[in-house]
RNA sequence: GGUCCCAUCGUCUAGCGGUCCAGGAUAUCGCCCUCUCACGGCGGGGACACGGGUUCGAGUCCCGUUGGGACUACCA
């Protein structure tokens, strides 16, 4: 009857990616889902390659996914005296001894028992030779020398190691740092973690870290290994991949309630349902409903989630999202009726904010941009004839839905299709001969802007 | 090489022995709507890797093959 209380755990070495961000989420859900507690917890041991960068960097993506964390986040680099005394406590107890073999020597002896087709791990040397502390020396764990290592998976089932595949793994290094498998175990002890959830590539870890817990006395918590996430060549995804850091999507316009349905729905499944908010989810995540293989990051589905939360933000809303990408080109910010009412217009035609904005751009600018070829393909003498017709027609203010009676009208005058009639007006209006509705436009802009815009092509 | 994991439409998946000549989503194609582009609506094509078992009956259970992936550090 305790209380559940699950991790994340990354180590601050780059920006947080798409992986660790499903990881993140599953851990949060599952906390939140038992109103137990979610941690974050910084495995900076590593000096050489951790940054505070990295770790603001990481701590704002999560926010930005809005998955909150209970308490300040644990840096572990704080807590090696706890490690370290564990680690006596094992030495003590005859449960982990010194070795003093060096890494080189240790590193022939690997490859000579490859080459005679041995396996690749510690020989045991030292184990039993009842070494002290020396320079250069490390502290390996003395594991159980036959039988069996297993869990049951909470994704994906019953897993079991021979322990004699698994050797003496070093707890502690030469330069008195705690390795990862032993600093991991410690604080999810320490810090009375029940659910460890993560990555599959850890999977391999698993035994051995139960076999600490077991040394430490300490009950191992559950273990549910997430699938990977691999890129459309179907290997983990990378950079070569395109982007895989959160931020990065961020700035590409995504929402952060798109991303997070996607890489919920990204090898879990609650039936037929694809549309979650971070509640729902919270309601019905299931661990066994976490599929065991590992998924390929579809970014085109991203897309279609990602529009579907753009058509249901609500147009004020998504004038302030969208605003910043725009903002930057020196605009003037027209006011919030007129902007919401701008936004109405595109909302459906974008897969992004940025595209979004892109699509809206015309609104603010003195004049369109013209798209060359569009141009050149509308400008005719026929159709500039077309267009004084319009800036006569379009001198004062339309009633709404009147725009749809006048363009019948100036067809037929014309003796044209309406479509082809409302080509030319278009690309004055925008400068291309894809937009919005013109009935909008044309009452967003206003008699002035669109008689403006008309003149600038005759 | 060894150990471990995995295997349903291109992709994400439903399926927990019979209701599956396999359902949904996305992508794609076609039609409709239409001032363009989108949106939306309707429809099409598209999958149980292979081989053995078990069973009256297998996508669903077992074994093997093949194919993928992870790990194999004094990195986390």
């Amino acid at each position: 009857m305790s209380e559940t209380i699950t991790r994340f755990a990354p180590s601050p070495t780059g920006h947080l990616h798409v992986g660790g961000a499903r990881t993140a989420l599953f851990n949060w859900l599952l906390a939140r889902q038992k109103g137990g507690r979610f941690v974050l917890r910084i495995e900076d041991t590593d000096a050489q390659r951790s940054s505070d960068e990295f770790t603001r960097a990481i701590l704002s993506a999560m926010t930005w996914l809005k998955l909150d964390w209970d308490g300040e986040p644990v840096y572990q680099s704080q807590r090696l005296p706890l490690h370290r005394e564990y680690i006596d406590k094992l030495l003590s107890e005859g449960q982990a001894y010194w070795c003093h073999c060096q890494a080189a020597d240790l590193e022939e002896r690997r490859r000579k028992a490859l080459a005679a087709g041995g396996k690749p791990k510690y020989d045991g040397l030292c184990r039993d030779k009842n070494l002290g502390p020396a320079p250069g020396a490390v502290v390996r764990f003395r594991g159980p020398e036959g039988g069996e290592t297993g869990w049951n998976d909470l994704i994906k089932g019953s897993v079991v190691f021979d322990n004699r595949e698994l050797d003496d793994l070093i707890i502690l290094r030469s330069d008195g740092l705690p390795t990862y498998n032993m600093a991991v175990v410690v604080d999810d002890v320490a810090m009375n973690i029940t659910h460890i959830v993560r990555g599959d590539d850890h999977v391999n870890n698993t035994p051995r870290q139960i076999q600490l817990y077991r040394a430490l006395g300490a009950p191992a918590p559950y273990f549910a290994h997430v699938p990977m996430i691999l890129g459309a060549d179907k290997t983990r995804l990378s950079k070569r991949h395109g982007a895989t850091s959160v931020m990065a999507y961020k700035d590409m316009g995504y929402l952060p309630q798109a991303l997070i349905n996607y890489l919920a729905r990204l090898g879990w499944s609650h039936g037929d349902q694809e549309i979650f908010s971070l509640d729902e989810m919270k309601q019905v995540f299931d661990l066994s409903h976490v599929g065991r293989s590992a998924g390929v990051f579809n970014p085109e589905k991203l897309n279609w989630l990602n529009s579907h939360y753009l058509k249901e933000t609500p147009p004020d809303e998504l004038a302030e999202l969208v605003w910043p990408y725009l903002e930057p080109k020196g605009y003037a910010r027209p006011d919030g009726a007129a902007m919401a009412k701008i936004m109405l217009t595109v909302h459906e035609r974008g897969k992004t904010l940025t595209e979004l904005a892109e699509k809206a751009e015309f609104y603010f600018q003195d004049l369109p941009t013209l798209d060359t070829k569009d141009a050149a393909k509308i400008l005719t003498p026929e159709n500039k004839a077309l267009l004084r017709e319009w800036m006569e027609v379009l001198r004062r203010p339309l009633g709404g839905g009147e725009f749809e009676a006048l363009l019948r009208r100036v067809a037929e005058e014309k003796g044209v299709k309406p479509g082809a009639a409302a080509q030319p007006l278009r690309l004055a209006m925008t400068g291309r001969t894809a937009s919005p509705g013109l009935d909008d436009i044309l009452s967003i802009l206003g008699p002035e802007k669109i008689r403006k815009r008309i003149e600038a092509l005759l």
